[in-house]
RNA sequence: GGCGGCGUGGCCGAGUGGUUCAGGCAGGGGCCUGCAAAGCCCUUUACGGCGGUUCGAUUCCGCCCGCCGCCUCCA
């Protein structure tokens, strides 16, 4: 079983469910108020791959990301744009798809939507209001965080060493400067709804408690997003749980940061961030993939031309494996369990690299050790087919793909399919060859690749793939 | 000020108290090839500094230096 690191303890941890063999994740989703951008692509793949690896080693897993779609920055775009704030929710929240489309991140099974959730919430932030712990200003509702037991665990810091950060606006009438809002008061012109505490909207904290709650119930098992989230959105959510007495996530899972290639965080307040759609049209969606895997879940990954020029090089390695013993499809969707009845069967070759591979995973999620296991099939396999052995190489490369699908990790073969035009030029090398006329042979070659083919000439003639 | 993380070979990035190696990329040499491509083989004291513990530390402890993050909307 999978062991991960909990923010709450600080400590990797065995992940233990609420219901044997049924994982239930609740992971933060975007506010759609503008293009996504590198580390929004960050979170979602390493929560795609953990997804994907729980269900890959048999387990059911429910797993709910919302999208915020009320909030302030919606608002202001909205005003600057004198567009609507739905239309303006719609428009990012269907480049958000686009983008989790184009890097292979699995739908979540739900998707709730904060504006589909204002009843729930305007229940719960009453019983906060019947609890005691919240009060009423001219602004809205706020939570007392002197009210929350243990507030601060996930800062890993007691509520009276926390530095208050910006001044307390006097409009604002908080008791203290860290209570937040759970509900906001109508602004002429704002989207509201109506509620016993006066017409508003709800406080971004209260949605996600609601959301993960109702649909997953008291005590689901991971709780996760970036590292930001921790404290204090995730505090927050935590301290309204308190508070209602119900018991909230049983894990914590945070990703780290996407660092430019100074080191700095990249963040939209400090302007040094990427869309994913700048990437998107610069390099394969899959090399980020691979990218975000070669580090560490909770490290920083320094993205820059150069290092993901550097993973698509590596995705290259995997694609023309994927070419040299033709793997394809199906493959890539069998399961662990599938997967080591094959190895024990031989009809996959290094069944220790199993083992080896669903360690390292369990292991707090090492992707690059994983990897690892995974790059050295690629060779092993290479070797066995160069000494002969093709239906060796074969069954070893076949690991290794699946092995990469267990990640979300789509290796293909590339394009071969050829038109009658460049069929043809295959024939003509391969006949020129044939001859020794090898100057009509590179004449042919160059005309290809100015085609966009790479040209590749093995025992059985010319090949070519795009 | 509080809390936390990091510093590994040209680059990215794992890992470990001790004999052999993470892995990828790039560069160099070689094999194969008509030439390429793909593939394979080889590639030179790698572990921020100073102390300490130890038979032995890159790995443990202390201090120092440097970088980064959270404490405020932020994935």
């Amino acid at each position: 079983m999978l062991s991960l690191h909990d923010t709450a303890t600080g400590e990797v941890r065995r992940l233990e469910l609420r219901d044997p063999g049924r994982v239930s994740m609740y992971v933060c989703g975007p506010t759609v108020y503008d293009a996504p951008h590198l580390g929004h692509g960050r979170f979602s793949l390493v929560f795609d791959v953990l997804r994907r690896y729980l269900e890959w080693t048999g387990l059911e897993v429910r797993y709910v990301s919302n999208i915020t779609d009320v909030d302030d920055k919606i608002i202001a775009r909205a005003r600057d744009e004198a567009r609507s704030e739905s239309e303006v929710a719609r428009d990012q929240e269907a480049s958000w798809w686009a983008a989790m489309e184009a890097l292979g991140v699995k739908r979540p099974t739900e998707v709730p939507h904060a504006t589909a959730y204002v009843r729930r919430m305007v229940d719960v932030v009453g019983e906060l209001l019947d609890s005691g712990a919240a009060y009423r200003t001219s602004t809205g509702v706020y939570l007392s965080v002197d009210a929350v037991d243990g507030y601060g665990l996930l800062a890993r810091q007691s509520l009276g060493s926390l530095r208050v950060g910006a001044r307390v606006d006097p409009g604002e009438e908080k008791r203290s400067p860290r209570d937040f809002a759970l509900w906001k008061a109508a602004k002429e012109g704002e989207p509201s709804w109506e509620a016993p505490f006066g017409r508003g909207r709800p406080g971004w904290h209260t949605e996600c408690v609601v959301m993960s709650l109702d649909l997953l119930g008291d005590g689901f098992d991971i709780h996760g997003g970036g590292e930001d989230l921790a404290f204090p959105h995730h505090e927050n959510e935590r301290a309204q749980a308190v508070v209602l007495g119900r018991s909230f996530a049983r894990h914590w899972v945070h990703n780290g940061w996407v660092v430019d290639a100074t080191g700095e965080k990249m963040s939209k307040s400090l302007g040094n961030f990427t869309s994913l759609e700048d990437l998107l049209r610069r390099a394969d969606g899959r090399a980020y993939r691979l990218l975000v895997l070669r580090a560490h879940y909770r490290s920083p990954i320094e993205v820059s031309p150069l290092t993901v020029a550097d993973a698509e090089e590596a995705l290259g390695r995997l694609d023309a494996m994927a070419r040299r013993f033709g793997l394809a499809g199906g493959l890539s969707e069998m399961s662990a369990d599938e997967a080591e009845e094959k190895a024990a069967s031989g009809e996959l070759a290094e069944a220790g690299a199993l083992g080896d591979f669903r360690r390292k995973m369990d292991d707090d999620l090492d992707t690059p050790g994983a990897l690892a296991t995974i790059f050295e099939l690629v060779k092993a396999a290479n070797v066995a087919a160069d000494s002969g052995s093709q239906q060796l190489g074969a069954q070893i490369a076949a690991t290794a793909f699946v092995l990469c699908g267990s990640l979300g990790l789509a290796v293909e073969p590339g394009s071969s399919e050829l038109d009658a035009a460049t069929a043809a030029l295959v024939a003509e090398r391969d006949a020129a060859r044939k001859r020794r006329d090898f100057v009509r042979a590179d004449e042919v070659r160059d005309q290809l690749s100015a085609a966009g083919w790479v040209v590749e000439d093995g025992p059985s003639g010319t090949r070519v793939h795009r």
